[in-house]
Order: C-alpha cells, then structure tokens, then sequence
DNA sequence: AATAAGATGCATCAGCAATGCACCTTATGG
DNA sequence: CCATAAGGTGCATTGCTGATGCATCTTATT
C-alpha cells in the first residue's frame, strides 16, 4: 500500500511552491532542491498545472506559482488528482468463465474496502497545504533551501508586479 | 493505491474458508475456485498458517480451515499482517548529501498520511471476516463455489471428528 | 510402499512506475 | 530577429518488485 512517486514528487513540489510565497521557481530549482529526477518533475507540474493547482509561465523569466493561496489548496484533492488508481484491489470482471472474483456479489470486501478508504481521504480533505507548512521549524528549512528572508543563491528575484 | 495481490488472495482464501465452515479445504481447490496462481497461494496460505489465521493439515485428507471462529478475525489484522509496506511515501534518510527529502523537518506530510493510515485502518479494525460473510446472497454464491448444503462436485468429506 | 497433501527455495516473467532523451513551442531580452 | 531560457510532449528505456512457475523436500494417511 504505497502511494506514488508521483504523488509524492507533486506534494513536495506544492510545498516548496508554499513555501517560496509569490516568487517564481523553475523546474530544475526544484528538482534540485530535492535532488530529484527532473525529467519526472516536468511531467508531474505539468499535470498539476493542468489541474489548476500551479500557474506555469514560459518562456525567459518564466517558471511556476501556487495558482490559489496555500489555504485554499486541499491535501486530498491533490491525492486525487495525482493518484490515478485508487482501487485498492483487482476484484473486477464479473464471475463467469474468464475468471473474475467468484466471491464478487457476497463480499462485502469492495465496500469495506470503499468506506475504509473514504475514510483515508476524509483526513487529507480536512486540511489544506497551508497545514503543511505550518511547522516550527519554518525558518530552518527555508534557510536551508536557500528561501530564506536573504533569498541568496537562488536566481529567482522577485517577480515584478506580482506583490501581494 | 493499492494493496498487494498478495493481501487480496489471503482475504478471498478466509472468505471461502469462512463460507466452508469446519470442512477443510486444499490449496488446490481453493486456487481453482479463484482461477488464482495455486503456486502464489501456497505462499499466502503458508504465511497466514504462522499467523494463526489457519489451521494447516499436511499429508492425505489434509488441508486448511480457520484457526479461529470467523468473528474473531479482524480484518484490519489480516490486512496489517499480509500487506508489508505501509509506509505511503519514500520519504526516508535524514537529509544530507546522499539524497532525501530537504523538507523532511518541515512538512507535516509525514504525520498527515500516518493519520490517515490509522483512519484507513480504524475502519477495517471494526470489522471482523464474519461481517464480510454476511450478505443476503450468500445461498446463491455457496452453490457457485460448490460449497452449498449438497456439497456436491467437491471432493472434501465433512471431517471425522470435527463436527462442531 | 504409494499417494496426497503442504513446505520451501530458487528462477523467471511481466507490468508499470520511474527515468532519460529528443525535439517542439513559447516568451523574453538584447 | 535571433539567441536563449523556460515549459510542453511523446517515445524509448530502465529497473524494481510483485507475481508466477518449477523442482524438490517433508509429512501423513491408506
């Protein structure tokens, strides 16, 4: 029972987004920071751009934002909407000659299953990625990422016109 | 998402060995009833003999039954002992040069997705094996399996000395 | 003994997540 | 208007590991 590295890479990458506030960050900023593959990476903000999680911008100077506050970002919608196949078990095909669960109508297994999983998500739906990154050691890992209040390092100067 | 197969046979062989009641049952005829790996469910059967979930019997007129009534089989314990990784995501190595996750401090990922495993596994934890037998088709999936008052079709003869 | 069951270890297969690569599109800047 | 820096897209490849198959052993019944 594991969710994917997908998921996983896409969870990181909201957080650190959260983290970094308004200031843009590209791609490979991010594959790096977490020493991840980048090429994963493209595809996994690419979904979550189509999603209408991140707003991505091409092009010199370009690169990727939190497209709503952190606040309004639920855990389990980006679990979702990452996490293609949340079947929890084969169990399909009708029972007849081509195999298939002879059990199928008398277990009560796919619901169990179903409202154990309701459950799961519940948890995540009840908060936000603004959650996630209330920690109290905030400070220490944006200095360690380079976001610190100095911002040194990192070549993403602040977007003009986007102040909030 | 999902659980191994691994875990989704052990469910299905105490399922049947449920709706059999005290008559053993062969790997064999298990597998067949499943149109599952009888080699993989050598396996399953095994692993669940030393969990105490069956009773095995080896030599002639051998087989497996339930180690314990079927309402004192927890799900949620099957599941917990059959499914081995439930660690969600990577995660892992305090971060450092050799890789991991640079938020490791930060985010409250880690503890957000242990919640929600527990919930997950709050749900299961309430139900027993007996509940999964229970449904109103039940009639209708014994005479399927061959399981149903006649026993007809099934080479396994109510034990000597086991009745109940 | 013969046979019918489970026990056990090892080899192999296969699916698919993960990764890499090539190339395209878009936008900015000089 | 070209160079460059970003993301977009599709396809090929890799690699892990769950799943399967095979061979052989042990145990028990008849």
């Amino acid at each position: 029972m594991r969710l994917t590295l997908y998921t996983d890479y896409a969870l990181r990458t909201l957080i650190y987004l959260g983290l970094k506030g308004d200031r843009r960050a590209s791609i490979r900023e991010i594959a790096e920071a977490h020493r991840i593959s980048e090429n994963h990476l493209v595809k996994v903000v690419h979904r979550l751009g189509r999603g209408g999680f991140v707003e991505t911008m091409r092009g010199r100077g370009g690169g990727l934002r939190l497209a709503r506050p952190a606040a309004e970002i639920r855990v389990g919608d980006v679990v979702r909407f990452t996490e293609e196949d949340m079947a929890l078990v084969a169990c399909f095909q009708p029972p007849g000659e081509s195999g298939g669960c002879a059990l199928i109508d008398a277990c009560r297994l796919q619901s169990l299953l179903g409202e154990a999983l309701a459950a799961f998500m519940a948890v995540l739906d009840r908060r936000t990625l603004a959650d996630l990154l209330a920690a109290p050691e905030r400070e220490a890992v944006l200095a360690r990422l380079g976001l610190g209040p100095g911002t040194t390092g990192v070549e993403a100067p602040r977007a003009p016109g986007n102040g909030e």
